[in-house]
DNA sequence: TTATTTGTTATACTATATGTATAACAATAA
DNA sequence: TTATTGTTATACATATAGTATAACAAATAA
C-alpha cells in the first residue's frame, strides 16, 4: 500500500496517515484481518517518527478501524465493528454542514455539490470499494 | 444574528465564528453591504477576547466574504466576489474525500451519503437560502 | 480641527498540539 | 529464552489558540 505524505500540508502527518489507511479500507485494499506494518517499519519507510505512526494507530483504534496487539501488531477490524453509529452521524453532519454552507455562499447549487460527492464515490467504486 | 459558541469543542472559537457568519450569509440572514459588529462589541457579547474576533474577521476577509475598513468596520462582500474558484474546489474536494471514505468504511451507501447532504441543503433553503 | 469609533499591532503569558530524538519497559509469539 | 512489537517516559522545539492590556492609526462625524 502506497502512502504519500505532504509535509507542507496543514493537516497533521498522523491525520494524513489515518486518512490513507481509512481510504485503503474503503477501497478494499485493506481487508479485515490484514496487518498494518509495525510502527517502527512504517515510520522508517515514511521518514517520520515512530510516535507519529503510533499516534495514527491509536487514533484508528479509537475510531474502531483496527485492533492493536503486542507482538501481533495492528490488525484491520471486522466490518461489523465499524458500522456507523449515532456518534459518527453527528460528526459527519457537523463536518458537512460548514462545507455546504460555504458552497452555497459561493453559488454552488445543491445539484453541483451532490455531483461532486458522487464523483468521489465513483472513484471509490473504481478502485474496488463497495458503496 | 444569534451566535452560539461551544467552548468545549475541539473546533477553535475563531473558526466557530467564521462558520456562524458563513452560515448567516448562506441563509441570507446576512446580505451584501450588511455590517458585522465591531470586534470589541462582538467579543464582549460572546465573552471572548477581542483578538479572537479579529482573527475570525481576518479569516473571513481572506476567504473573500467580507471587506474591512477602519471606522466603517467589517462589511459583507457582494455576491460576485465570493464565487467558487479552483482553489475552493480543491479545498472542498480535499475535505469531502476523507468523509466519504470513512462513510464507505462504515457501510453508508453513496445514496445515504447524498441524502444526508440533501438534508443540509434543505435546511438552508428552509431558512431562506438559495441553492 | 477635534473627538470618537474602529481596526491594527505589540507584548506577555498560558496551555495545548505536533513532531522529533532516544531510550527503556512490557507483553507475547516462536 | 529471544526477538519482535507496542507502550511509555523524557526532553526538546515549534506552532496554534486564547487571554489580558495597552497603545497605535485611520476615518468619520461633530
Amino acid at each position: 500500500m502506497l502512502i504519500e505524505l505532504d509535509f507542507q500540508s496543514d493537516i497533521p502527518i498522523y491525520m494524513q496517515l489515518v486518512h490513507a489507511i481509512i481510504e485503503g479500507i474503503a477501497t478494499g485494499e485493506l481487508k479485515p484481518g490484514d496487518k498494518l506494518p509495525p510502527v517502527r517499519t512504517l515510520a522508517a519507510d515514511l521518514g517520520v517518527n515512530m510516535l507519529t505512526v503510533n499516534k495514527a494507530y491509536q487514533h484508528l483504534k479509537q475510531l474502531g478501524f483496527i485492533q492493536i496487539h503486542r507482538k501481533k501488531g495492528a490488525v484491520i477490524n471486522s466490518e461489523e465493528i465499524r458500522k456507523a453509529d449515532d456518534k459518527f452521524y453527528k460528526r459527519l453532519f457537523a463536518s458537512l454542514r460548514p462545507l455546504a454552507m460555504e458552497s452555497v455562499c459561493r453559488h454552488l447549487t445543491k445539484s453541483q455539490f451532490l455531483t461532486l460527492c458522487s464523483e468521489i464515490f465513483e472513484e471509490i467504486e473504481l478502485k474496488g470499494g463497495k458503496c
